[in-house]
DNA sequence: TATTGTTATACTCTATAACTATA
DNA sequence: TATAGTTATAGAGTATAACAATA
């Protein structure tokens, strides 16, 4: 057990955990047809329903240039599509097309695969550890 | 609280808090110097003592192209050296510089401050949750 | 013939700087 | 003049395919 570790252990042990899960999450992903950012990116439009530019780059903590090049490929794969700001004639609002959202309610289906499968095979007590972990991570994310 | 969430919705939960976390942890992260991939082998070999492209390649799950052009950054900033194996004549063996075991040490020192400020602002339960999800994390991104 | 590492090539993400269009 | 988006350019990671050297 580690629950005596000091702060400074704590994070450097957090940080290599984070880091080591998110690699082998990418490396086990069964989705082979969209990046880690179109992903996050077609996923803010989810939940959202639209944002420019700006507000999906600002969320995802990229430049405008990174976001816009990710939109662009979005856009040519047919999942979004950039629409006028009725008020605002400098913004592009970036929307889900029909084929896009069917596109995340299949891969969120399907996508878990492998870490599902992990989690299974832990004990009722480390899997509410994990649950109350990704809430503290999702806040220290966001803070 | 969100101790009873199926083993699915903890899946998408974990998925995205890690890849969210790890995403912000790249952005706050201090060391401008090293890219994500040469901060990791440098700690591997810092770990370890050495290791072959192979064998780098493997725990990285990077294919050895990859691995090797990473390497080769490392080799070009002074921080590690290829060295012939004695044994094997096909095999390469890196090992840390002594400029790069300094900066391994150094970096350690200072890399974590912004984490580890998040980190001191939560209670002794919810550090104590993080370190025994990043337990449980390792084991399952080693798996 | 199989293994280890390298090179060649290509694609994506990332960034900064410079440009266009609109406010 | 300031803001939103785009384009140009460049650096780093990733991969597959092909090659060299060694076992």
């Amino acid at each position: 057990m580690s629950a005596r570790l000091s702060t400074h252990d704590l994070s450097t042990a957090l940080r290599i955990a984070v880091a080591r899960l998110s690699r082998r999450l990418r490396a086990e992903k069964e989705d082979h047809e969209l990046s880690d950012a179109q992903t996050a990116t077609l996923g803010y439009l989810a939940r959202e329903g639209s944002g420019t530019i700006g507000r999906l780059s600002e969320y995802e903590r990229v430049k405008p240039p990174s976001m816009n090049r990710t939109v662009n490929h979005l856009e040519e794969a047919g999942y979004v599509e950039r629409t006028a700001d009725a008020a605002d004639g400098r913004k592009v609002v970036v929307v889900l097309t029909e084929r896009g959202t069917r596109l995340v309610a299949e891969t969120r289906k399907r996508r878990d695969a492998w870490l599902h499968q992990r989690l299974a095979g832990l004990s009722p007590e480390q899997r509410a550890t994990l649950a109350a972990a990704a809430e503290i991570m999702r806040e220290i994310a966001d803070s």
